[in-house]
DNA sequence: CCAACACCTGCATATCTGTGCAGGCTTGTG
DNA sequence: CACAAGCCTGCACAGATATGCAGGTGTTGG
């Protein structure tokens, strides 16, 4: 599509529709690297057991979580703060204890794709 | 109020129904595991574009994939190698061209969301 | 047959990342 | 006040991984 005639020198496409459609269907690099970046954080088994808490076990202490995956607190405690840092969690403070929960609609919805299987 | 052995004793849950939630919503271990990496693999950009190629533009060529994503054609081989293992794409001989498709009807549907955004 | 092409592999490397440990901070409790 | 609970951080280390390079296989065309 967005072809310059300079490019299409270097193009020795094989099949140079195809090439165009694969080069529609990536779009905006910047999207695509912000959902790569999403997909990671669900790509550990760790992490992911503690976003699906997260997701239905609504607001939950940090020791809680722990708790119900078997994770070290410490590990737990790395696992929340890249979390925290991308948006995808927030921490609200009661008093010694602190409770997350999820916020990032995203990761929610690709969630929900776990409940069916 | 009487004392439940030693159980109980190792479960200084905050909120236990809380708790009990957070390890029903994560289930099967395994399945865990298995959607972990499944997410991982399309927690990489490279690997993401590559993907979202495969999915719109259907049959594609290794040089193609390598022309529309910017990524050199060893690198996709590498990322291929690691999307056949893992029965997410499918290769068809063809002459000398080798040309891959998704098959992983999960992931299928997982780009799916990025369409929307 | 030879050369170009499409693709794959092994290896070495640099980078990233998850984890444990030790310790610190804040808040509630005796 | 002293102590414990809940949580966080910095640091060091081990394991995973993405990438480039060099070279290999198999196919097509002259």
């Amino acid at each position: 599509m967005h072809l310059v005639p300079q490019e299409r020198e270097h193009w020795r496409a094989i099949d140079e529709h195809t090439v165009c459609d694969a080069i529609d269907a990536i779009g905006d690099p910047e999207r695509v690297h912000a959902w790569a970046s999403r997909f990671a954080l669900l790509g550990e088994p760790g992490r992911l057991a503690l976003l699906l808490s997260l997701h239905r076990a609504g607001p939950i202490a940090v020791s809680d979580l722990a708790l119900a995956t078997g994770i070290r607190d410490t590990a737990v405690s790395q696992a929340l703060r890249l979390l925290r840092a991308s948006g995808t969690v927030a921490a609200e403070k009661d008093g010694r204890i602190v409770r997350y929960r999820l916020v990032d609609t995203h990761v929610s919805a690709l969630l929900d794709s776990l409940s069916a299987s």
